[in-house]
DNA sequence: CGCCTTTGACCAGCGC
DNA sequence: GCGCTGGTCAAAGGCG
């Protein structure tokens, strides 16, 4: 490695390497003799040659304006020392790799352009959630208003009314269940139209296809050459995974939506011995494949807590790691959900959620994961990635490592990384850091608390709250399985927010109103299975 | 008996 | 058109 070879500088935030070696030449900062090397060049791009005094000078023809330097720190070091590259103009750093190709540095002032384009986009997105927020709770107090004009009697397609007396939890009701059903950016235009045939008066209706087990039932059983159009059109029946017909009745828009966001996947990756993580839901086998390029099986399950709920999910062993388990859902219950089954659908429906909005809205339809990981478990550090190959929009989050991501070198340490030691009494930093984030996975996922009025301070303080945090870190620190205590943690919240509210618990069949689905638990068996929850 | 899993077959989408 | 692949169906059998 001899003279002929320098750093090419100029404003665009790129650095170049020219060399009268072939490409693929590297520095190495041996060559500098544990003393350093300054770099200086010129507003436009110049060439910046080594020199004997390890300074380098630009071209004598060039302004002399310093923008930027290279310093060597080789300290008897070989290979692996640091090359920071500072412009006395920015505030900016890296830190740079020297074993590496100087490529890498291109990279890292491309992060470091990305990362700012994160937080604005971050920032862009708090700010369209929040009035996201602030008009679904208009609307729910118009709801209220247009509710309390109308007769007590009022009772549509076989649905059953609650009575007016509490319009606090009737707004909650409203509210609540959709929420935990529909997640999807059509929740405040069916909202609109009550009469419509929105997903929970579908649900609700008396309809003789309720009542029957459609994937099992004869119908099915006679053949495939069935017209499965005949399996409740319109409702949210199960339907073959494709794209069903547009209905007439409603607009395409709303239909391409609906499609789009059953289409919607969430992959959960998770360290787990069992065949299976425990969600909370029950599930029915359907279905077993050998995928290609995975020795191990794939399993087809749906979720048989309500008739007809289209959501199902795959689980399958990771390839690379076969303590990984891969679990890919899709759709959205169609039905009240356990306690135990509130944080994964919510985690889930949050992440499909983000995913589509950032889909939808992002001009170049590709949304930032870090937004979106951050969006679902803030202060976490699970990663959620996008893939834009896949058929179907999907967002992975990796419970797998609790490690932060390299790549996400601006997150500060302190945030959520469980320490050994971790008792049940939890710092208050990290109740309230986990706190928010909880609090902020509810904003996203369209969970909310009835707490009307409330902020996220008062949230934050509140004593079931407190409570819950106790819970939360205590399950964290007392299951050593993420999955499961991220799941208990977010579910004893939800419980605790529920009951600490009067409302109706889950079980509640008889006093909830039309757009609170628990209604349909009286049509299944099984749904009793978890009221003891 | 009812529910569940297993498993081979069928179907649709996609690429060549 | 053909083959591959993913997704689903449904008959058969197991299990409590």
């Amino acid at each position: 490695m001899g003279k002929g070879w320098g750093l090419t500088l100029d404003n665009s935030d790129s650095v170049g390497l020219f060399s009268n070696k072939p490409v693929g030449f590297s520095l190495t900062p041996r060559l500098n003799n544990n003393k350093g090397i300054m770099f200086t060049g010129t507003e436009f791009p110049v060439s910046l040659n080594r020199r004997e005094d390890h300074t380098v000078s630009p071209p004598a023809n060039e302004p002399r304006v310093v923008i930027g330097e290279v310093d060597f720190f080789s300290d008897n070091k070989k290979s692996n020392d640091n090359i920071v590259v500072k412009k006395e103009n920015s505030p900016r750093e890296a830190a740079l790799r020297t074993d590496s190709d100087v490529n890498l540095a291109v990279l890292q002032v491309e992060l470091e352009r990305m990362n700012a384009e994160n937080q604005r986009l971050k920032g862009m997105l708090s700010h369209v959630s929040d009035n996201y927020s602030a008009l679904r709770m208009h609307i729910a107090s118009l709801m209220q208003q247009q509710e309390g004009s109308k007769t007590e009697s009022t009772q549509e397609h076989g649905t059953v009314r609650v009575k007016s007396e509490d319009k606090k939890h009737e707004v909650r009701g409203l509210m609540v269940p959709r929420q935990f059903m529909d997640l999807g950016p059509s929740a405040v235009a069916e909202t609109n139209e009550p009469s419509q045939s929105s997903s929970e008066e579908r649900t609700l209706s008396v309809s003789p296809k309720n009542n029957i087990d459609l994937p099992r039932s004869k119908n099915l059983s006679e053949g495939k050459g069935i017209d499965r159009e005949q399996e409740s059109p319109e409702s949210q029946a199960w339907v073959p995974n494709k794209f069903p017909k547009l209905n007439p009745s409603k607009p395409v828009v709303d239909q391409a939506m609906e499609a789009t966001m059953r289409k919607a996947r969430v992959s959960v990756r998770a360290r787990s011995e069992a065949p299976m993580i425990t969600d909370g839901c029950q599930w029915r086998k359907y279905g077993q494949k050998m995928a290609k390029g995975n020795p191990c099986p794939r399993a087809y399950y749906r979720c048989t807590m309500a008739i007809n709920c289209p959501v199902r999910k795959q689980v399958q062993r990771s390839a690379e790691d076969r303590a990984i388990l891969i679990t890919t859902y899709e759709g959205t219950h169609n039905h009240p959900l356990p306690p135990a089954a509130m944080a994964m659908a919510s985690t889930t429906s949050a992440a499909a959620n983000m995913l589509l909005s950032g889909s939808m809205s992002s001009a170049d339809g590709i949304m930032n994961p870090n937004i979106l990981a951050r969006a679902i478990l803030p202060s976490s550090s699970t990663m959620a990635t996008i893939s834009a190959s896949a058929p179907f929009p999907t967002v992975t989050l990796d419970l797998t490592t609790q490690t932060p991501n390299p790549l996400q070198f601006q997150r500060p340490q302190t945030q959520f990384q469980v320490p050994q030691n971790f008792s049940s009494v939890s710092t208050p930093p990290m109740a309230q850091v986990f706190g928010q984030a909880l609090y902020n996975q509810s904003k996203f996922s369209g969970l909310q608390f009835s707490h009307q009025g409330m902020d996220s301070a008062q949230f934050r303080h509140h004593p079931s709250f407190t409570n819950t945090l106790t819970a939360t870190t205590a399950a964290i620190a007392a299951d050593p399985n993420f999955t499961a205590a991220l799941a208990a943690a977010i579910t004893s919240m939800i419980g605790g927010a529920q009951l600490n509210n009067n409302n109706s618990d889950i079980r509640t069949t008889t006093t909830t109103t039309a757009a609170n689905n628990n209604n349909i638990l009286t049509t299944s068996n099984k749904t009793s299975s978890f009221t003891g929850n």
